[in-house]
Order: structure tokens, then sequence, then C-alpha cells
DNA sequence: GGTGTTGGTGGACACCTGTCCACCAACTGT
DNA sequence: ACAGTTGGTGGACAGGTGTCCACCAACACC
């Protein structure tokens, strides 16, 4: 920020043309957003953003070479503050029945807060520009790779096999993509948002049973019924 | 089919004209289907279409009033051969365990046998037009419904709670449209077929178990370790 | 055999689309 | 103080869009 000193003594606050420039970029991605709320991405007309934001047509590309462009910028934004959000969930959190309730609280919080980029994820997700659906994967990706991680780390854990854990990972973050779709899609009211964190919470405690039972099978099949405990997910 | 006679006492099919409206009907259908491939029908061209059905542009409205309708008629082709199959497969097995393996093979036979459908369906479920995305979610909500009914016939349900039993059935949905969705994101092959199939599988077991446990616990809260048997689930 | 119905035509309408271009004013580094 | 850089302008381009309209040929029915 540049500052000038008027006749009064007053200072004036006057934007640097590099601040001015990340300006209009915000306003653009932020017209983009609320452009695509009701269309995809590949369908959004520059034109429209153009005025949305107020300038030329062809000022766009002073900030992005194409749409696709804007869209990975997009992702980017949409991604980073929930990664980082999880990561301290997970964290701080020793056990992996501990930490399902908390993150699917973060995740309500965080879609709440934001409906449009998680909306524009949702639909981005599939079909659209393929560039943005690859970038997208990638984070989901990266996202059930980080929970496989954590679940290797469970005492016993050493004997499963890393496509199990994959497998019950890439379930819990198809859980939780498909709650943040029934959030976006649903009534915004708190009610609902309760019922969504509570069945998804639900559906993540079953999962991580499951899951625990069914590792120990393939090393103990017809063995005795006794299983093993189980309070690591039930402790909320 | 009207049949006429030429000289040489050929008969010769002349389609009458309801099954020539029928026709081109198909051929709308078909045209929007792959035109759809690659954006959404909300971006879908009226006049695209109807180039590639080789008709004029306007002479789309004396079939559909809207791209909207054409979709409605989409949603429908796409989910009725899918319902009916699942169906006799459900009705064909008494236990739950020994439905998921089936009900997987047919729905990646379903996706692969037919692409377009699935392709499209998994599009429009999120964001488009909101009429076609009611109708696919109405459909979804009468399969989980249909799987939780299933799910309540199993010995011992009696005391299980509907919000359970429709919480876990929900989330066996998410993991079978998640499954067709990696499937058509996928490369074709066979072997990323079986991977699918494979990992599907799993998933639904380990949450079939989970859910078995889980439902058993509020009413046994603090008791023995010991669990139900759960043959049920393992048995393919 | 005549008549109403209907699937399809083709032109015209007003408007929207992405991208190219020359141009400009003002901020920046020296 | 000056020259270069740069964010933004506005017109023009070739084309694409949905929808309206009058019109037609052929099928269906009585």
């Amino acid at each position: 920020m540049r500052m000038i000193w008027l006749m009064d003594d007053q200072p004036v606050a006057l934007p640097t043309r590099t601040e001015r420039k990340e300006r209009t970029r915000r306003a653009i991605l932020d017209a983009a957003l609320t452009l695509t709320e009701q269309s995809s991405l590949s369908a959004l007309s520059l034109r429209h953003v153009a005025r949305e934001v107020g300038i030329a047509p062809t000022a766009f590309y002073r900030h992005f070479t194409s749409a696709e462009d804007l869209g990975l910028a997009l992702v980017d934004e949409s991604f980073s503050s929930l990664r980082r959000t999880l990561r301290d969930v997970r964290a701080a959190q020793p056990s992996v029945g501990g930490v399902i309730g908390p993150s699917v609280e973060v995740l309500v919080d965080r879609v709440r807060a934001d409906p449009e980029h998680f909306g524009f994820i949702s639909r981005e997700r599939v079909g659209g520009l393929p560039g943005v659906r690859a970038a997208i994967r990638r984070e989901l990706d990266l996202f059930e790779a980080e929970i496989a991680t954590d679940f290797a780390r469970l005492p016993g854990a050493v004997h499963w096999s890393t496509d199990d854990l994959r497998t019950s990972a890439n379930l819990i973050v198809i859980a939780m993509v498909a709650a943040a779709e029934r959030l976006l899609q649903g009534p915004g009211t708190p009610a609902f948002e309760r019922e969504v964190t509570r069945t998804t919470t639900t559906q993540l405690r079953m999962l991580s049973i499951g899951a625990i039972q069914w590792r120990s099978r393939p090393q103990d099949r017809g063995g005795s019924g006794r299983l093993r405990a189980t309070d690591d997910t039930t402790t909320s």
C-alpha cells in the first residue's frame, strides 16, 4: 500500500499496482464462483464474468489464460482451508474413533462457511473440464492416502494389507464427499445440518467398526468368534 | 409396421407414422446422450442435437418441450434397466451377505454395457437442471429405501431403529454410485473393472459387518465382547 | 376420396459467444 | 525525468444460440 499525504495532512491509501491486480483477480474468482452456482464451469461465459466484475471481456486474459486455468485456481482455494483444518484435527486426536466426530464437524462447518467453493468442487468433480476434474481427484486421493496412513498407525495395523487400508479410506472419503453434497443440496437449516452431521458420524463409525473386524479375518479365519476390542471406534 | 407388396411379391416394410416418430425420438435421445458426454445437459445445444439427428432445429419441439423434458426421459431410461435387474438379484438371494457380490457385478455389468446413460446420471446428479437433479435423487432414494427394507427383513432386525436402517442403506447407495463413477472415469480395461468390483465388494462387506455390530450395541452396551455371527455377510 | 392431423422445413429474428487488434493511461524502476 | 511495463478499453470479427412463423407433404381416419 502506497501512502500519499494531501494538503490537510490526511493520509490516503493508494493501492499499488500489484494490489489492484490481485483485487480484480479476486473479483474474477468470486464472480466465477457465483456465476457457476447454477451451471458448470465449462458453460461459464467469459463475458458474463467480465460484466459482473466490471471490466472489459478481454481484460480477463490479463489474469487467466483460460477457463480451465481459473478452475484450477478455484480448486486450490477450495481445498487449502479444508485440508489444513482437517490435518489439525487429526493431529490433535490420538485414536481413529476420536477423530471421527471432530472431522465431520469440521467438514460441516467448512461447507456451511463456504458453500460456493464446495458446490463448485462437487459440480466439477464429475463432468466438466478434464484438467479441473483431475485436479480435484488428486486432492481427494491425497486425502484418502492421509486417512490410510492414520489407519496404519493403529495398534495391530501392521498386519493389514495396504489394499484394504486404501479401500476403507476410500469409502470414508466417499462418505464425506456425499455428506458435503447432501449439505449443499438440502435446506440450510441448523436442524438439517445437525441431521447430516449425525448421519455421517454414524456411517463413519459403522465403517470403522466393520473395517477393524474385516481385517482381522484373513489371518484368523475359522478361529473363535472373539473379536478385537473396538473401544477406539466408539469413544467420541 | 405396415406391409405393402410390390410387383415381384416381395413384402416391403413401411414404417407407420408413430413408428417413425418413435424412431426420431430415439435418435434425439441418443444424440443428446453422446453430445452431453463431454459437457452437461444445461450446456447442450439444441441445434447440435438437430444436426446430429439430421432434422431441422425446430423439429425438436415436436418431441420434447424443453431440454429438461429430454433430461427427465433420459433419467427414466437410465434407471429402468438397472432397477429391474437389481430387484431380480435381491429377490433371488435370501441373505444380505449373499446379495452383495451379485449386486456389485450387476452394477459393473450395467455400467459397462451402457456408459453413456450412467455418465449422464453421474453428471446430472449434481449441478445441472434442478428438475433432472431432483428426479435422479428420487430414484436413488427409492433404491435406498428398498435396501433398507431388505435389511429390515434380516433375523434380529426388529430391534434396529429405522434411522439406522436408512443411514446404512444410504451409505451403500453412496458406495455404489461412487463405484459407477470410478468405473466411468477410469480406463475401460477388464483389469480395472475387476479391481473396482473387488474394492466395492470389500467396502460393502465391511459396511454390513459394521452395521450389524453397530445396531446390536444400544441394547447391549457393556455386555461381553462376544458378537453376533456374521456368516451372512461373508458368504458370497 | 376427401379432410384434418402431424412430423418436418427453412428462413428470419435478436442476441450472445470467444478472441483479435490497436490503443491508452498510469504505475514502476532506474 | 524518462522509458518500459502493464491492466484495462472498445470495436470488430465470424460464428453460434433459442425460438417464432408460414408452409408443406404425407399419413390416418371416416
